[in-house]
RNA sequence: GGGGGGAUGUCCGAGUGGUUAAAGGAGUCAGGCUGUAAACCUGAUGGCUAUGCCUACGCAGGUUCGAAUCCUGCUCCCCCCA
């Protein structure tokens, strides 16, 4: 544990992108004082991912650290949606949904965070503003201050439009710092301008200005884009085991040093194969969400499956219907995998169905019941279900 | 208010009357290789009661033997001028 200001400064920032204003932390952490540590989360999905744990994991050392972490729900927020990093509008959220996500949002953030040291806000508190409020606020910034923004300068460059609510939104953003006293703003480096654009946005009521930290964008499962839950890249916090495991070990090697340095406590160990880095990777964290039992199980599953080709212990039951004492396979591959029957079909032609380790052909259209009660349907390396005549 | 441009499959993007379920790319899926890495190779990629049928190129009509392509109306989007 660093013992001085500057120290914990050095500390805090080792690897962030960015901290601004220049030394401006280190002044705020010579106060001496618990200092209010501020991270927005708009609940437009449920679920959070290791890239989202980059932030959290930073307000943990905060907190570890003596400070307060306070976690704005953004309610409000989400329903004007974010634009930041985006090329078009995002469609208006559902309130209801807002209101559901936010709740197993919180609980999945305290994965990480320690529920002691955060107060949790809604910006609805404070955003349902009247109209002459609304106005004040609005007064804080201009249109050109706006537009230099990346990615509304690009978006205007190149004639897409750009509403009003999602010019509103970063002054919305700015006025929770207001409304919360923030001293630090956390987020990830596609936040920069909101972030830095909250400080004015203090000043101008009033408020000490926040200091602002600004962490890596964690790059999703293919190495390529930022990891996204739309973008299908993405581990969740509340995945199974099995599978924050397995979808680890996809990561390319190019893309696990930076796993290591914004997800793990440990170095990567140079003496280690890339794949047994890996693995290590892929075992820390799963133990850290789902415990070391858990992470076991999931390593010796993984091996199962894919260093020895075998079929797990644990598959999943489906029950199937005959006809005439024939199964038509397009349509049990459907039911058990979620697929068409078209799929089915081409599958089964790709020879990516197996019965019992044993590929199937595009012969195999209808299949006797009997052969299917009790054996194992595989599609492709890691989809299973052991198939029961109901 | 005036003028111009545009809407194609998951996404991007060709196609301006017929061999177009619609080029090409990306993504995804499957097979091979492997460390379920990367790279690479191969194939698939609307649906279905499947050698055929149905649905699809913003929406609704129309012309035609035949339309994503032509015409009319409508909806939405963008740009320029004011």
């Amino acid at each position: 544990m660093p013992d001085s200001p500057g120290e914990a400064a050095r500390f805090l920032t080792r690897n962030a992108v960015e901290a601004l204003p220049e030394g401006d932390l280190e002044k705020q952490l010579q106060q001496g004082r618990p200092l209010r540590v501020k991270l927005g989360v708009d609940p437009t999905t449920p679920d959070i991912h290791l890239g989202h744990t980059v932030v959290l994991r930073k307000l943990r050392e905060f907190q570890d650290l003596g400070h307060t972490v306070v976690l704005i729900v953004g309610d409000y927020t989400a329903r004007v949606g974010d634009p930041s990093g985006r090329s078009s509008a995002r469609p208006f959220a559902d309130p209801d949904e807002i209101d559901r996500n936010a709740v197993t949002y919180q609980e999945q953030a305290f994965k990480v965070l320690d529920r002691d040291r955060t107060e949790v806000r809604r910006n609805g508190e404070w955003l349902d503003m009247a109209m002459e409020d609304l106005f004040r606020l609005a007064r804080t910034s201009t249109v050109a201050q706006l537009l230099e923004r990346d990615d509304f300068a690009k978006r205007y460059g190149e004639g897409r439009p750009i509403t009003i609510l999602e010019l509103l939104y970063p002054l919305l953003q700015g006025y929770d710092s207001v409304a919360i006293r923030s001293d630090v703003e956390l987020g990830g480096t596609d936040q920069k301008f909101n972030v830095l654009l909250a400080r004015d946005i203090q000043q101008a009521y009033g408020v000490a200005p926040q200091s602002v930290l600004t962490m890596p964008i964690l790059p999703g499962i293919d190495g390529e884009q930022k990891m996204s839950k739309s973008l299908g890249n993405y581990v969740g916090v509340d995945e199974p085991p099995e599978e924050v495991f397995g979808k680890l070990m996809r990561v390319p090697d190019t893309t696990m040093p930076t796993y290591y340095d914004l997800l793990m406590d440990e170095p990567i160990d140079p003496g280690l194969s890339a794949r047994d880095q890996k693995r290590a990777l892929a075992r820390g964290l799963t133990a850290r969400f789902h415990g070391d039992r858990a992470a076991a199980d999931a390593e010796a599953r993984f091996d199962r499956l894919h260093v020895d080709h075998g079929v797990p212990d644990d598959v999943e039951e489906h029950a199937f219907a005959a006809e005439n004492g024939t199964v038509h396979m397009p349509a049990l591959l459907a039911d058990a995998f979620g697929l068409s029957r078209s799929e089915g079909r081409r599958l089964l032609a790709q020879a990516g169905v197996r019965l019992d380790g044993e590929p199937l052909d595009e012969s195999a259209i209808d299949l006797p019941a009997e052969r299917l009660d009790g054996a194992v349907l595989q599609v492709g390396r890691r989809r299973f279900k052991r198939l029961r005549s109901g």
